[in-house]
DNA sequence: ATTTTTTCTTCAGAATTTCTTCAGCTTACG
DNA sequence: CGTAAGCTGAAGAAATTCTGAAGAAAAAAT
């Protein structure tokens, strides 16, 4: 899962990203409202944990741009304040969930996969394209209802494809969503050449029909008609 | 894509120039607002990424020559400056967006295709010419909803026909548009005619009319009526 | 802490796709 | 009609992707 943490307190953003990390997600932090919105019309998230307080303004402001720019990550907001003014006004604007502070670090986490799970997969924790159904809460993956086993990579390039379903990914916005941006791989693809290849040596494997179509000199999309 | 990085920090742009040809496109880069100058006025681009502080000049002037000469490349700037005023006039003289160093490359290329795409095809993801629709998002063409797989120059090169429809282009500007100015054709037009005819051939089985038109010794140009 | 297992990355060669070159031919222009 | 420009199909060259195997790293188990 690919989150990003809007928070200016710089130690509980460290926190929580080591938290995240420990499980596998990539997580991307920033600390004020602009550079939250530079980040958001650039690069797509499953989450964003959210401070209402942040040093130039109020984070409604984030909840409001998503919403014009019809974008659907989902959102947490985290902050020190509890009036019922403000839980309303940010679940008003679209906020998917409200955590206030201080809070155990489960807790949040909790609330990220629910969160999460109510957004994107329909209420009953499943995603599903055509023969493919993906359990984000026990991050297994079935074809036909047979199960079929990803490891990490596999199963985070899987979600992507199929959240991006239609849409050409370029190798370097696959290596930015399975790595984050700091993966530096100057002309190296290799290591995705051999992530797709399990992924859909797997898939096919279970009798998937072959949907990961390779586009020459891009990259890779996901075939949807 | 084509982009001109204007840029005396010559790492800076050797970096940029290797990240974004990776993806296929093609990249020039110059290092004054003279030589800027002088290549704008010559060659076409999708993009200009511009830095402010040049050994002779300030980067607006850039701006502010595509603003008379009525071009409309789209603008990014990217400079050490981060002050709200400096911001608020590349804004305002007519960037698309700012940047300010450092950054990541991933950052830069989400905000040029941001860019170029909001530019060019006011955030529509579909081109459609009469029988001919292109899917940016996807890469697909379809010739009266019949698919047409196109490799990348082909693809290109509609993708320059139908942005320019009704134009001629000098097969000059299109090699220059396809490759770049690093292309030495020495009066070989060869590989054109061969992806046009390629091309053609590929839209006209999918029964497409023969739009595409030779303006003898110029070059080719869109039929639009 | 050590071993075992699993996953991730690297590598080299094969296969595939695309790009470029070329020679012969056709068409347009003066 | 002659010359230059453009078209075509085929073949060679280059770039990209795929593959299986092996080494490195990380995770799990002991």
């Amino acid at each position: 899962m690919k989150l990003l943490i809007i928070e200016d307190e710089q130690g509980l953003c460290d926190n929580i990203t080591k938290y995240f990390n420990e499980d596998g997600n990539i997580c991307e932090s920033c600390n004020s409202l602009k550079s939250a919105i530079y980040k958001l019309a650039d690069y797509d998230y499953d989450c964003v944990l959210l401070d209402i307080g942040l040093p130039d303004g109020e984070g409604f402001a984030v909840l409001e741009y998503l919403k014009a720019q019809m974008k659907n990550e989902a959102v947490l907001i985290i902050s020190a304040r509890n009036s019922l003014d403000d839980k309303l006004k940010g679940l008003d604007i679209g906020a998917d969930d409200y955590l206030t502070k201080p809070f155990h670090l489960a807790e949040l986490k909790a609330r990220v996969v629910a969160v999460f799970r109510r957004k994107v997969f329909n209420s009953n924790n499943k995603l599903i394209f055509n023969e493919i159904s993906i359990n984000l809460a026990g991050r297994t993956v079935k074809v036909n209802n047979i199960p079929v086993i990803l490891t990490r990579k596999e199963y985070d390039m899987l979600l992507y494809f199929i959240a991006n379903k239609g849409k050409v990914i370029s190798k370097n916005a696959l290596a930015e969503h399975l790595w984050g941006d700091e993966m530096d791989m100057h002309d190296n693809f290799d290591f995705i050449y051999t992530h797709i290849k399990n992924l859909r040596k797997k898939l096919l494997d279970a009798h998937a029909n072959d949907y990961l179509k390779s586009i020459y000199g891009i990259g890779y999309k996901l075939f949807a008609e």
